[in-house]
DNA sequence: CTGTTCGCTCACCTCAGGGTAACCACCCAC
DNA sequence: GTGGGTGGTTACCCTGAGGTGAGCGAACAG
C-alpha cells in the first residue's frame, strides 16, 4: 500500500487519501458530516443553525455535492411548509468513522503540546 | 465528544476535526505527508519528484507551513550544493496514522460501489 | 565559458470556491 | 395585509490559494 509514486493511476489520484480529500474538501463538509453523525435526519434549517457561519447557498450546494458523492441521503416530504431531511448513507457513516482518529488528533493538539 | 454546537469555542473551532483540516488543508499536504511516511529524511528535489504536479513554490510554502504546524522537521546542512532534509515529527507521524482509515475509505470507494 | 545541480525566493496572474443579497412559492398567525 | 417560517435559486462579487516563469549563488563537469 501507500504507493505514492504512481503517476499512471487512471483517475489522476495517487492514493486513497486524495480521493477522500476531494469528498470532504468543502469548507464546511466535515462539520455537516459531524452534525449528521450526532443525530440522523437533520432538517435544512437545523443544519444551518448547527453550523455557525455557513450561508444558505453554500449549505445547499455542499449538501448536493455530498448527495452526489453518495454520502448523504436527501428525503423530501411533499408538505407545506416544505420539509426535507438529510441523513448519512452507510458510506457516509463509514466516512465519519474514518474521520474519528483525525478528530482525536486535532483535539489532542488543541489542548496544547504539553502532552505528547 | 463531538459537541458540534459550540459557538463559544475560543479559537473559533467547533470540534477537533476542523483543527486537523486546517493543518492538512493544503492541496498537496497529505501527499507530502505520505511521501515522508514511506521514508523519512526526504530531500526537497526528491519530494518534488515524488509529488507529481506540484511546483517548487508551492512545495516550499507547504513545507514551511507544515514546519510551523510542528508536523515536519527541516534540517539544513550547510553544504554546497545545498542539502535540506525533511522528516516527520512525532506529531506528524501520529497525524499520518490518523489519516490511514481515511485512506482506506478512499481506496474502497475507488474500487467501485459494488461492495458496501 | 557554458551548463547543470540544488533549494529556494520574488513578482505577477488566474480562477474557482465561497460570500452577499435579493427573490420565489406556499401557508399560517397576527 | 403583513410578517414570519419553510427550503431553496439566481446573479453578481471578491479573496486567497495556487500556478507561471524568472532569477540567484556557489561549485563542479564538460
Amino acid at each position: 500500500m501507500a504507493t505514492l509514486n504512481r503517476p499512471g493511476a487512471p483517475d489522476g489520484h495517487v492514493c486513497g487519501i486524495d480521493t477522500a480529500m476531494e469528498v470532504i474538501g468543502g469548507k464546511w463538509k466535515v462539520l455537516i458530516l459531524w452534525a449528521l453523525h450526532e443525530r440522523p435526519h437533520r432538517r435544512f434549517g437545523e443544519l444551518r443553525r448547527l453550523v455557525p457561519g455557513i450561508t444558505e447557498k453554500v449549505l445547499a450546494s455542499h449538501l448536493r455535492e455530498m448527495e452526489a458523492d453518495g454520502i448523504v441521503d436527501r428525503v423530501s416530504y411533499d408538505e407545506v411548509p416544505p420539509r426535507v431531511e438529510y441523513a448519512l448513507t452507510p458510506s457516509g457513516i463509514r466516512l465519519n468513522e474514518a474521520l474519528e482518529p483525525l478528530a482525536a488528533w486535532g483535539g489532542e493538539r488543541r489542548e496544547g503540546r504539553t502532552s505528547p
